[in-house]
DNA sequence: CAGAAACATGTAATTAAATACATGTTTTAA
DNA sequence: TTAAAACATGTATTTAATTACATGTTTCTG
């Protein structure tokens, strides 16, 4: 019901190099940023699967170098790898998303309402979960100061109100079982 | 290797077969329910951890028949193995979860608020979170009829009404979008 | 100006996870 | 009564993902 990422990576940096021709550094500050929240890959990832695109066609690079010698590849997309992208978004996605939580695995395994360990753990997370959704909205100011900059990324917009409102909902419920 | 061991499979394993003894089957039931929301496993990663848990000591298991000749194996905590539980559960979680949520991606690359694609898009979730949500609150009726049930589980509870409410927020922030 | 942090790119090794393969039994419902 | 669904247990193959290894440059800050 809930299973899958069948290569996925590869359309999130189409769709990243849609946007402006970037570097494999770059694409990885993407996933530490904007993109993290819904999905994460490091740079060890990221690299080969620009190879495999460039292989593929979808993508090309052009060599630059910044000061004397620091060498830096700009990726960005071919036709082929437009097409591609447009393709993915236009699909149906039919399957939920996945989570992988081990705060509340663990209190799945906390049986009784006043076990000892229950509170420490809440209190615990929500610490987490408030710095988390602070950051969040410090965010959305920075990023987001006025209707222009929405109007100009909606779907950026979109996904960062997402991932705040279900923080402001992680640490609400956390709230809520706070003794 | 000395630090940062993941594999949360095996506490999960350890965590269910605490409850009570049961089978691989069980298991991978287990994580079609009440454990799916919050982690996914196949058999097919189960029974190979179920020997690996076993040869370290931490789980034993007795063969029982059903019917003429169903082989079953019961799977049960060693002492060592409840330790290793409860050292688990004790221990901090000071990472945030992980969320891959495909459609949430997609989104981020649409650019303006009037994409064409964008509205369809938002009806497609919001009919498969709905049902989610119903599905979900459906499961709680039937498993948490009363306070009685909620005090024998209360962690089960617990994480089935964070699941819910996560569903529940999925499903207000779509109609928020949906024109 | 020196050291730290950030920029920049890769590979190697390992582990986690998904998909497919493979087989057989028992129960349930049409 | 028979076919489908559910029960039950594994292995093999492939892909995804993490962590560690490996190296060097540029920019910022005290």
């Amino acid at each position: 019901m809930i299973i899958g990422q069948r290569n996925r990576l590869q359309y999130i940096i189409l769709g990243l190099l849609n946007q402006r021709p970037q570097t494999g550094y770059d694409l990885a500050k993407a996933f530490e940023n904007e993109i993290g929240e819904f999905w994460q890959a490091q740079h060890s990832q990221i690299y080969p699967m620009l190879k495999r695109l460039e292989t593929a066609g979808d993508i090309t690079h052009e060599d630059t170098i910044t000061g004397e010698k620091l060498a830096k590849k700009q990726y960005s997309l071919t036709p082929a790898g437009h097409e591609k992208l447009v393709t993915w978004v236009g699909e149906p996605s039919p399957e939920l998303s996945a989570t992988k939580d081990e705060f509340i695995l663990k209190l799945y395994f906390i049986k009784r309402s006043d076990d000892p360990r229950l509170q420490p753990m809440l209190q615990e997370q929500a610490v987490l979960h408030r710095a988390q959704l602070a950051h969040l909205q410090q965010r959305r100011e920075t990023v987001f100061p006025d209707q222009a900059a929405i109007d100009g990324a909606y779907g950026h917009y979109l996904i960062l109100d997402h991932a705040i409102g279900r923080e402001q909902y992680y640490v609400d419920w956390l709230t809520k079982f706070l003794g």
